[in-house]
DNA sequence: CGTCGTTTTGAGTTTCGTCAAACCCTGTGG
DNA sequence: CCACAGGGTTTGACGAAACTCAAAACGACG
């Protein structure tokens, strides 16, 4: 990885920024990249693009779309007409909902491998809003042709089971944290977390890695102020824990996070 | 309802204390009341007993089975199989997280009518214990039945999702109460929502209503401490808000409480 | 170089937790 | 019938964690 940083428009594979700047609008469709991708392994993706894939169905819906976004826009947003479960190809996003006083309250950080909106062929609309937080690639696929595979091929319908307990831990796991840990826990959570799943889809091999978060959104994900979460981080970087430095996060001493930060239930 | 109290062993419809005694063992089978199940409409039992329900499976694993559990005791640990698919026939139970240091952090009161383990059929092991408040009565189907079942009956995959919209529904409103919510407003919300869910299941019409959770439940539903929640309960009661008396709830004035616990994202 | 958002730092406040004791019920056993 | 034990609830004094408000410092970027 030559830069840790979040990855910019001209990062993102396989397309110039030229062509981002025509693609921009999320809703069209660019060329598919997915035969190169190195993900479709590891997630949903391959079940979704084995054998059978439907055509565009009887409303014209294409089966597959492929979009970019910009940071700070969003991909869905509460209230929205559920019609396509998205995957995110390339960048960082986050779901979150948005309290009538204007606060967030951030539900998951997605990578790239993350589905978001795996309910939505049963779903009339979203419950949440779901933000890019860097330049991202996703793709999109039409909800109701999905819905119907999973009646069909019964391998699909378990891959998409495992996606819905997968992200259910998840979502325990943040209750787990607001409800039961402190500021430290849950900062040092969060980064181990984000980790651990970064590793496993094979985009983070050191202890330092890209990490795209402010502290207002890592305030936002762990029900804190940013003020604290700036106290936080900085104890840890006084106890030379974790270092950060232009989008990056590193881990200089594990053992110590987890001891803060691990927590089994 | 002539007794707002919690569901005594002796009240549990159809059947009388000494079949109980008989019975106790969750894991025995007794007759089944599904045929005067009045809730049978509103959940997915419909669906599971309509038509075409199977016999035995190869395992000579019974579709559906009926027990009953007593108050305090785990109808489900962390770590067991999971097997069945639950759903509270009368009484009411929690599940729950047990944090490594004793505490719980409870995940959702469950009251008749309500599913848990939804994910079993497509799950290894369960993530979290389920407790009983008091004595209740259940029904289990197999697990690996509906598994099957749900590829082959579309209307039934369609109810199965619609459970778990409704349970990631559930689970993100704990969210947003645990992080975003005051004491005040986590306790009003949590009185709030079960009555409109017990309303919904016909088994509240009135402003008083059974409400067997003990502070201690609530403070570990809310994750706060029973100290806090008697205060605040306290300062209701004399804010003439609700009222208290053996397992029922009253709530003297509904508008003030949804002042403080109507939560809109 | 100035602007804007982010991060840092500080002082003071609030909310909630901790600890401890008292109180209230209900059930139990003498 | 009463004493007593044990759980749940209430109350109080105190402390700690995190929030608020405000200002300064630090970047990034035009």
């Amino acid at each position: 990885m030559d830069d840790p940083a979040a990855p910019s428009l001209g990062s993102l594979s396989g397309l110039r920024a030229d062509e981002f700047a025509r693609t921009s609008d999320w809703s069209r469709p660019v060329s598919s990249p997915c035969e190169r991708c190195k993900l479709r392994a590891l997630i949903i993706c391959d079940k979704l693009l084995s054998s059978n894939a439907p055509g565009p169905n009887s409303d014209r819906e294409e089966w597959q779309v492929h979009g970019l976004g910009r940071a700070q826009r969003n991909l869905k947003s509460a209230g929205d007409r559920a019609n396509r479960v998205h995957v995110i190809c390339e960048g960082w996003a986050f779901s979150f909902v948005q309290l009538p006083d204007g606060r967030k309250q951030i539900l998951s950080i997605l990578i790239p491998g993350d589905v978001v909106g795996s309910l939505a062929p049963f779903a009339e609309t979203l419950s949440f809003s779901v933000q890019a937080l860097t330049d991202i690639r996703y793709c999109g696929y039409s909800a109701s042709s999905l819905k119907t595979r999973l009646t069909s091929q019964p391998e699909l319908l378990e891959a998409w089971a495992r996606l819905l307990l997968a992200e259910r831990q998840g979502v325990l796991g943040l209750v787990v944290d607001l409800g039961a840990r402190s500021a430290d826990e849950r900062v040092a959570h969060l980064m181990l977390d984000l980790k651990t799943r970064l590793e496993k889809r094979g985009l983070a091999d050191g202890n330092s890695f890209s990490f795209p978060l402010s502290q207002r959104l890592i305030a936002a994900a762990t029900a804190l102020t940013p003020e604290h979460v700036s106290r936080v981080i900085s104890r840890f970087r006084s106890a030379r824990i974790i270092d950060t430095a232009k989008g990056a996060l590193s881990i200089l001493n594990t053992t110590a996070l987890q001891r803060i930060g691990s927590l089994n239930f």
